[in-house]
RNA sequence: UGGGCUAUGGUGUAAUGGUAGCACAAGACAUUUUGGUCGUCUUAGUCCUGGUUCGAACCCGGGUAGCCCAACCA
């Protein structure tokens, strides 16, 4: 019988993911004392994107549910690569996200004692110092289907691997000229086996350690070894680390034996799990290409409203509660599968129906005016926040003689279906009256000399003011949302389509790599939606949101949902589309 | 063609030997001062093939297909 959770809004139950039903065995069993640790492990060298948020949700949310910690740790084995820039915006991203980390550490806070345990290694008959060139190593490695060669330093003196190690992190050997590998067995059906590398020769200073070493420990001979140290039992991550697991172990043990705990070894001790990574159709994940992206200029940074980082889709109005609403729906298997953007755009429209506030804006304006209303009168009407949330309260919208309506909510021949303003055709203004065009077009539509529709006339019910006992009539037609043209502002609007033109980009690319000869931007181009940024300055909204602070939720209605953009500011207001309304 | 992993409606995911369920998508109806939300209904699935069993999506054998592994990246 599958157990089942309840979160927080208490509206759905889902079963126990595969890795969340593995931490409540272990807890039930005692593994590790009791004690549950996880660890989110970024390598600070580019942003978060949503891949990372299901990683973020299952490290800090497993952590969370089961009472365990879940600690920060930034991968910074490479300083070729990573920069102090990156650990900000990773910090503040999953903050963002509602996460909370129990200790911010560093790999590079283990530096010392991954030297110590690889100069162990070395006394120890299990490390060795190669120095062979890197196209030697490559091809003594042997291939999957054929075993490798041993090194012909695989055997030399401990003292004499001691030494040269030493020499190597001294900034007097240059790099590739010698590595430390793990002495395992060249003839590994894993290929992480064929005496994998433990440290190489950098000779680069690191941001956080300066300039004490000049050889770097590998991600192999690091991660495992930093879980251990740290404490962490429950080691998440994606499908393509499964090769890497049994070495995971394997350093694990030595590291065991290293500090004499031989006893319990097995029910002691950090372990990997692994859970199918996100791949979204529509969209391109990879940290290489998106820095492509925003090198070209393809899109303006890595916080454009397209990008699929977790700045990018915070601008464009996504929540964090409906990211992981996201998250939740697409679950953790060991399936390579690749979702759809559909159920993403669901989660989040989800999650925005209930809190995003309701605004009028008309972003293809066409002029309306109600021939029988008073010259000069003015209406504050009420306007309801939220229907979702009686709590949201109300705000007023001015109501006058001329009016702003969607240029596609009056059809001069719509037909029975068109169910919006027309010749004879009666409709509800949201919050206001109802309204009726003349039966005889000539009398309600008005053309400029190339034939388009400048001006809209109609004729409003008075006793039909929303509230009043005459606002209950029946109509045939739709209620329409509208702006005062002397009580709205002008606004930006900037709509978005996905990136892409086909559904798994990354293939497309690679492919295209491989058979034009071609790379990076060059290859991708073919495959880029040129349509995917739609700015539209012909637009009009309430005051009330043109003065809303940046990252507001809105929904557009009628349309879809909406958010402040950073840029915007109250003479210039501007909206990012998040996603439209459904239907 | 070595090793590892995977396969359930169009998509994603539940069911661990006992009624194949849920969500998204698609379509229809109803309600509606948002062609939204909420509600009802429809369409549609266990990769193939043997076996074990009273009974198999689940266990076993043999296929097929996809993904990962031969960085001094993580």
């Amino acid at each position: 019988m599958a157990t089942t959770i309840t979160p927080e809004n208490g509206t759905e139950k889902r079963s126990l993911n595969f890795i969340e039903a593995q931490v409540e065995k272990d807890l039930a069993e005692g593994k590790n004392k009791g004690r549950l640790q996880t660890r989110f492990p970024p390598e600070p060298n580019g942003y978060l994107h949503i891949g990372h948020a299901k990683a973020i949700a299952i490290d800090f949310g497993i952590a969370e549910r089961f009472g365990g910690v879940c600690n920060l740790r930034m991968d910074d084995t490479n300083p070729q690569k990573e920069d102090t820039e990156y650990v900000e915006a990773i910090k503040r991203d999953i903050e963002w996200l509602g996460f909370h980390w129990g200790n911010l550490v560093y790999a590079s806070d283990y530096f010392q004692e991954l030297w110590d345990f690889a100069e162990w290694c070395i006394l120890n008959d299990r490390a060795y110092v190669d120095e062979q060139t890197s196209e030697e190593i490559a091809k003594q490695k042997g291939t999957p289907t054929e075993p490798g060669v041993d090194s012909p330093y695989r055997n030399r003196p401990a003292e004499e691997s001691l030494r040269l190690f030493r020499e190597m992190n001294t900034g007097n050997v240059e790099p590739g000229k010698m590595i430390l590998r793990a002495k395992i067995d060249m003839k590994s059906s894993n290929m992480h086996f064929r005496d994998p590398i433990m440290y190489r020769v950098l000779n680069l200073p690191h941001w956080r350690t300066g300039t004490k070493w000049n050889a770097y420990p590998m991600y192999d001979f690091t991660h495992g070894q930093s879980d251990y140290l740290e404490g962490v039992t429950h080691s998440i991550c994606t499908l393509e680390f499964v090769p890497h697991h049994e070495l995971y172990d394997l350093f694990v043990t030595w590291m065991k034996e290293w500090k004499g705990e031989t006893e319990h070894i097995e029910d002691c001790r950090p372990r990997q799990f692994e859970f199918n990574k996100l791949n979204l159709n529509y969209t391109l994940m990879s940290k290489r290409n998106l820095l492509i992206l925003t090198k070209e200029g393809v899109v303006k940074g890595w916080d454009d409203p397209r990008m699929p980082t977790i700045c990018g889709i915070r601008r464009r109005g996504y929540s964090p509660e409906g990211i992981i609403n996201f998250i939740d729906k697409i679950g953790y298997t060991n399936f390579d599968a690749l979702n759809d953007v559909k159920l993403m755009e669901a989660a989040i429209r989800e999650d925005l129906n209930t809190r995003a506030q309701r605004v009028s804006a008309v972003v293809n304006p066409v002029r309306l005016v109600i021939d029988n209303y008073p010259e000069g009168q003015v209406e504050e009407l009420t306007a309801i926040n939220n229907p979702e949330n009686e709590a949201d309260g109300t705000h007023t919208i001015a109501f006058s003689r001329t009016l702003w309506i969607e240029r596609e909510d009056f059809m001069e021949d719509g037909g029975k279906k068109f169910q919006r303003l027309g010749p004879g055709k009666e409709v509800r203004l949201k919050n206001a009256y109802i309204i009726k065009c003349d039966e005889d077009a000539s009398k309600c539509i008005e053309k400029d000399a190339e034939g388009n529709i400048t001006c809209i006339h109609a004729t409003y019910d008075p006793a039909s003011r929303s509230g009043m006992p005459g606002a209950d009539r029946k109509i045939k037609g739709k209620t329409l949302h509208w702006l005062s043209q002397d009580h709205c502002v002008p606004c930006e609007v900037r709509n978005y389509a996905c990136l892409w033109t086909c559904e798994n980009p990354r293939d497309a690319i690679k492919q295209y790599e491989k058979e034009n000869g071609v790379r990076g931007i060059d290859a991708m181009r073919p495959f880029l939606n040129p349509d995917s940024l739609q700015i539209n300055t012909n637009a009009y909204i309430e005051p009330y949101a043109a003065s809303l602070p940046a990252l507001s939720y809105l929904q557009f209605q009628r349309n879809g949902y909406y958010n402040v953009d950073p840029d915007s500011t109250p003479d210039h207001p501007v909206f990012n589309r998040t996603v439209g309304l459904k239907g």
